[in-house]
DNA sequence: GGTGGATATATGGTTATGCGTATATTGATA
DNA sequence: TATCAATATACGCATAACCATATATCCACC
């Protein structure tokens, strides 16, 4: 993985905002990342094959559901930049947001199980 | 500056390239960009161009020279990315290639200055 | 095996990016 | 002011990126 590839992913808004996500919680499901960047389904997937051809990401499958998490293999460095991100947007809109979404939408799960 | 723009000026080989230099030194003039990256003049401008519109780098003109060098008004997070990947790529192809070039050049302009 | 929810991919059109070539601009100097 | 070196921009084209819509796949469950 080159850095210029790997500059390429970040440099469009919906998979930065969903790799911050990741930076968040370990694992996050297809439509809870759609839900909570509020985009489309085939948006968000197709989004995240990029990811997951660059190796930023891994899926795997659960059920009916597919989770993406950050991939293990990450290079440090690359984790760095991801960190300083976060520190550096992670304050700010549509961040922020997404964060209340993705804690939004977790809840209303953990509602539903018990009813 | 948001983190969409300033990943999309990274997410290019020449750009990438440039200001991985520019970490390197302090400043450096057009034409010994051009060279060190082994691009033509206008395609080294045209990107620079791009990193000034961005504010990622600053250029003073010196002479007949414009140098550029790293915007010093550059975030926190945008340094610590810019350091991360240094020292993620900085000792790999092209960046070390780019260096010597760039270490031969400046030692051709002294041996010129003194004859 | 059929159905439905979750996810992935294909298709087509629009916009953005990148590049080579040609040309303009700028400042120093004769 | 004519000229030259350094730099910037304009233009045309090819390709890549992005998106919305439609459709396919995959799995659980009946």
């Amino acid at each position: 993985m080159n850095g210029e590839n790997f500059y390429k992913c970040l440099g469009n808004e919906t998979r930065l905002r969903c790799l911050l996500l990741l930076l968040v919680r370990e694992q996050i499901c297809v439509c809870d990342l759609a839900d909570a960047l509020e985009v489309s389904q085939p948006m968000i997937s197709r989004h995240l094959a990029q990811l997951r051809a660059c190796n930023l990401v891994s899926d795997h499958r659960q059920g009916q559901w597919v989770y993406y998490r950050l991939n293990a293999g990450l290079q440090s460095w690359q984790r760095s930049v991801l960190a300083a991100t976060r520190d550096g947007l992670g304050a700010v809109a549509p961040c922020v947001e997404d964060v209340l979404r993705l804690q939004a939408i977790e809840r209303q799960k953990q509602a539903g199980d018990c009813c």
